[in-house]
RNA sequence: GGCCCCGUCGUCUAGCGGCCAAGGAUUUCGGGUUCUCAACCCGAAGACAGGGGUUCAAAUCCCCUCGGGGCCA
């Protein structure tokens, strides 16, 4: 069942190993039977990390072997998420274009008296005493005894190979120097070495990360709520806030918490991993969410921020256009202050648009019938302004204050509340350039109408 | 159940034998500022899991217990 070839094995690792001489190759491998979680992320972000810092490969290996669970969906899912994260890769392979390489593997072990063949499958002698031991770069000696190991199934009767088995001959092909992998795969370790060992092959270097818990400290799973990166895409998150999010996940230098991608790949080292798991921490990642937002270039920023006003169906892409796009870089710039995420920022940008705001239950109360007289002058003093900028808003306003003898606190707030439908917000004169005198006028009137009914 | 890993404020972490009566960040709560919110500034609360050793000296090294997790069955 394994094909015979006069594939020159000598040769072919000789070859290998001159390629692996101090060089730094990595990869992520995903099996694409869903979404990229968060801990894959991670997982991807660390490896990519490591390559980049030491000017080494990364390569993307998805581990589609168990074909029944694997699908077209999940692999573009991951190359959405990957490419999102702004983690790109120099070699892509898909372990189920490599099967006749696995079978060959399969077959050395044969040759060598390492593995035999029995129930239709392929069978590797694990050793049944003494100890194995792990030297990993991050959790330092561990001792396996060889007693507790039984013999493993590396091809099945299918000729798909098992895990642990792709896995060696997958890296070796690549010449991976060093896998970094997520903590779960440290008990599959010492069965890796052994068959390493049988071919008289150098195992790669091994670092295993610590997971990444939910809450309630249990592994991070779909039960925690959002896990999928993509899901955090749409919640308005930035690339730049995930990935510093999800390297501050388990690493660490010093005290520092904002990291660029630049400094990330500067100062990123195994080094700076810790042992022990971290918590999926979401206020975390909504404060640096935050941070990012106030750190992009306003235009990048507004660019992302059209997208969701449509998404999140705050106004329709003419009315988008439509928009100055002075008025609105400003806008975002302002309103960036008091969102932590894109889609919140959306949302506050809903009087920038066309449309009756609503008065929020807890700014009833400020509206008083006194205030019609004054919204009125106000409406007539605003709609005619040339330019409508905050200068030229606070210059109209207080006059026509002054000419009512109120002070401004009389009508800030109301003001906002009718203009903005919130009693949050940036500074009242930016929120009525923001608007525009038109809207600022329209939206007066009507509210001048409501609060004194018998006149119209 | 067996094996393995982990254990510093709620959370992310600094700390790699003395500089720690444990620092930063976040969260929460006060105060200042403001038309409001946010930001910002000031302040408060909050941890070395427990017990034994080793050492002149331990959050840092060793052992045990407890707790949490992972993998395999």
């Amino acid at each position: 069942m394994v094909p015979k070839d006069n594939w020159d094995w000598a040769g072919a690792l000789g070859k290998l190993k001159l390629e692996a001489m101090n060089k730094v190759r990595v990869r992520f491998a995903p099996s694409p039977t869903g979404y990229l979680h968060v801990g894959g992320a991670r997982t991807a972000l660390f490896n990519w990390l490591f390559a980049r810092h030491h000017g080494g490969t990364f390569i993307l290996r998805i581990e589609d072997t168990d074909r029944t669970r694997s699908t077209k969906e999940a692999i573009d899912q991951i190359i959405a998420s990957l490419r999102w994260l702004g983690l790109d890769w120099d070699e892509f392979y898909r372990q189920t274009e490599r099967l006749h390489i696995h079978q060959r593997y399969a077959e050395e072990l044969l040759r060598r008296g390492a593995a035999y063949e029995a129930d239709g499958a392929i069978w590797f002698r694990m050793p049944k005493e003494g100890v194995t031991v792990v030297d990993d770069l991050i959790a330092g000696k561990v001792e396996f005894q060889n007693r507790e190991f039984k013999d493993l199934v590396i091809l099945r009767s299918d000729g798909t190979p098992t895990y642990n088995f792709a896995c060696v001959v997958d890296d070796t092909e690549m010449a991976i120097s060093h896998v970094i992998r997520g903590d779960e795969h440290l008990p599959n370790t010492p069965k890796q070495l052994h068959i390493y060992w049988a071919l008289g092959l150098n195992p790669p270097k091994f670092a295993h990360i610590p997971l990444i818990l939910g809450p309630d400290r249990t592994k991070l799973s779909k039960r925690h709520g959002a896990v999928s990166v993509l899901e955090y895409r749409r919640k308005g998150i930035l690339p730049e806030a995930m990935v510093n999010f999800l390297a501050r996940l388990g690493w660490s230098h010093g005290d520092q918490e904002i990291f660029s991608r630049e400094e990330l790949i500067r100062y990123f080292d195994l080094d700076g991993v810790g042992q022990s798991p971290s918590v999926f921490d979401e206020q975390k990642l909504l404060w640096l969410n935050r941070e990012w937002m106030r750190r992009l270039p306003v235009p990048e920023l507004a660019q992302m921020v059209k997208e969701f006003l449509v998404l999140e169906g705050v106004a329709t892409q003419e009315e988008v256009e439509a928009l100055p796009e002075a008025r609105f870089f400003r806008a975002v710039e302002l309103l960036r202050d008091r969102s932590h995420t894109l889609v919140e920022l959306a949302r506050s940008a809903r009087f920038l648009f066309p449309g009756e705001m609503g008065i929020p239950p807890d700014a009833e109360e400020l509206l008083k019938p006194e205030l019609a007289e004054p919204f009125l002058a106000l409406a007539q003093a605003l709609e005619g302004l040339s330019d409508g900028g905050p200068g030229e808003m606070e210059a109209a306003v207080r006059a026509v204050l002054e000419r009512l003898g109120l002070p401004l606190k009389a009508v800030a707030l109301p003001m906002r509340v009718v203009v903005t439908g919130s009693r949050v917000g940036p500074g009242l004169f930016e929120v009525l350039a923001m608007a525009g005198p038109k809207l600022v006028a329209e939206r007066l009137r009507l509210a001048a109408a409501r609060l004194r009914p018998e006149k119209g």
